[in-house]
RNA sequence: GGAGGGGUGGCUGAGCGGUUGAAAGCAGCAGACUUGAAAUCUGCCGUGGGGCUUGUCCUCACCAGGAGUUCGAAUCUCCUCCCCUCCGCCA
């Protein structure tokens, strides 16, 4: 969520970030709506300040006659009841005109926010304009020494590439048929090998960030409540990305779950661990003393991929189920030390895919690839000699796929979490600001998978497995048939 | 699934119809004492919104959320949500 006082005095930095992002959002009906609230408020606000003093003025008054109207009887009560039905008019007739002002405040409040919430985060002046990734520019190439990215696999290596389609096929990796048996399209089940390294992986990434970064490692729900997926962003704008459990509708005579929108209070499958992250420090002010906030978990991730239908159907690429290593950091409310620790969080995947020796590269994300909620993104793909066009032989020429994004968001998360801080300031005083935050992924598999088996494949069908790893594989060097 | 008990400021916890935005304690901040620290003493110390005369200014809202009763609600009524305990079922 954006700041509506900042809307207000610099709308145009809001439309121009909203057009940048390809995102439509009525910002000048939010501006007539927030002044329209304002003055209302401001009405409102007289009378009942009106109200409130007539009542202090007047209410020992009241009881008082009250209880003597008690005691009293026939006329004399009669006449008292007079009285005080006199004295009660005043605050009454206010009552009234509130009671008649309270409506047209109260009906724009709900459409109001629901705007509000789609606002998205302006980008950053340095991020280059762009309407898709096709505008995304490249600003760092990284391959182990010995090998070539401006020449071919086979130029380097000496032979053609399998997949990894074929290679987890030719060393009972993977099996997506029995995966599709189970549970549909984009499902896989991980065999032997496959699933070793799978967990090899994960614990590698995840021992990296802690042992080495000093980062936390925490275990998060990956089934959520709503308010957890507003408030990280990733609703309402991809609700239809999220799978929805109508669990109970708790309490909800309106909720129907054939009706989107009307969840009541029922239960999300997160698509990432940053929501669960994140949503930990909810509503929280923290101590300035406690920050950054660093964390690292490891989640199973459910994306349903609506609107990627044909898109990668083959393969570990794009999946519905998946474990990603994630890290997620909090920090003060300061531009240069957010630039500071997205520069160290993409170090710290650069030095983890030197490890693994998978040569790849960075993106600077243009503005219309941002999302919603970043103010700047770099993506950072691996080489995967399986993938792209084909060459004349019909085999894949190899191209780098993304299996990272480090986002930095400012305070936009954070102040719809509403996770703040206590700020020293002058005169031994303090004031409560919204945290900044910023992901990046660690590693995800089986995505991951893709680049390790195609980089690490031999003429012979085997696969060497990258020193850094081998512990996590009982020692092992390589994976034969 | 059944039966109870609760949700009050950063935390603990009083208040249960009328200067209560809220006692007290803890934590925090400032000062005194001290060579320094601890202890002690004194003072300060919730969040959010609106206004303009931008001021150690005025004002409104907020005691889980919503609706209601009342001149007046943290306090009474109803609904919802959430948490806890016990029993049942269960990896």
């Amino acid at each position: 969520m954006i700041d509506l006082r900042q809307l207000r005095e610099t709308p145009d930095r809001f439309k121009n970030g909203a057009k940048a992002k390809n995102i439509h959002v009525d910002i000048d009906r939010i501006l007539t709506l927030d002044e329209q609230r304002r003055a209302l408020m401001t009405k409102i606000e007289t009378l009942r300040a009106e109200q409130k003093k007539i009542e202090k003025d007047l209410g020992p008054q009241i009881g008082k006659l009250s209880g003597a109207i008690k005691k009293a009887s026939g006329d004399e009560a009669a006449a008292l009841q007079k009285e005080l039905d006199a004295i009660k008019a005043k605050p009454a007739a206010l009552k009234d005109q509130i009671a008649q002002a309270e409506p047209a405040l109260a009906a724009i409040e709900p459409e109001l926010n629901a705007l509000l919430l789609q606002v998205p985060l302006p980008p950053d002046a340095d991020v280059p304009v762009g309407k898709d990734s096709s505008s995304n520019v490249e600003i760092k190439r990284w391959s182990p020494s010995g090998y070539d990215l401006a020449k071919t696999f086979e130029q380097n290596k000496g032979f053609k590439p399998k997949t990894h389609q074929e290679i987890v096929r030719d060393l009972n990796l993977a099996d997506f048929e029995r995966g599709v048996k189970l549970a549909g399209t984009r499902s896989y089940v991980l065999t032997g090998w496959g699933m070793r390294m799978h967990l090899a992986l994960l614990r590698y990434a995840t021992d990296f960030m802690t042992d080495k970064n000093g980062f936390t490692p925490v275990s998060v729900p990956v089934l959520v409540r709503e308010e957890a997926m507003i408030g990280t962003g990733f609703f309402p704008a991809g609700r239809e990305q999220a799978y929805h459990i109508p669990e109970s509708q708790r309490g909800n005579p309106d909720a129907d779950p054939a009706k989107e929108g009307k969840s009541g209070y029922d239960l999300f499958l997160t698509g990432t661990g940053e929501v669960g992250l994140m949503g930990l420090h909810q509503g929280e002010i923290l101590d300035e003393s406690v920050l950054p906030l660093k964390y690292v978990t490891v989640s199973t991730c459910f994306r349903r991929e609506a609107g990627a239908a044909g898109k990668d159907t083959a393969g570990l690429y794009r999946i519905h189920q998946f474990d990603k290593v994630e890290q997620v950091v909090i920090c003060k409310a300061d531009e240069a030390e957010s630039r500071a620790w997205h520069k160290k969080m993409i170090g710290f995947v650069e030095d983890l895919l030197q490890g693994l020796e998978i040569p790849y590269r960075l993106l600077q994300c243009c503005t219309g690839d941002l999302g919603p909620k970043n103010a700047d993104m770099v993506d950072i793909e691996s080489f995967m000699p399986g993938r792209g066009e084909a060459g004349p032989d019909g085999r894949p020429l190899g191209d780098f796929g993304e299996t990272h994004s480090a986002s930095r968001l400012y305070d936009f998360q954070c102040r719809r979490l509403n996770m703040r801080y206590r700020k020293a300031v002058d005169g031994g005083k303090t004031e409560t600001v919204v945290c900044h935050s910023l992901n990046n992924t660690v590693l995800a598999s089986p995505r991951f998978l893709i680049p390790l088996l195609e980089n690490h494949q031999n003429a012979d069908g085997s696969v060497t497995i990258p020193k850094a790893l081998r512990p996590y594989l009982g020692g092992a060097e390589r994976i034969t048939q």
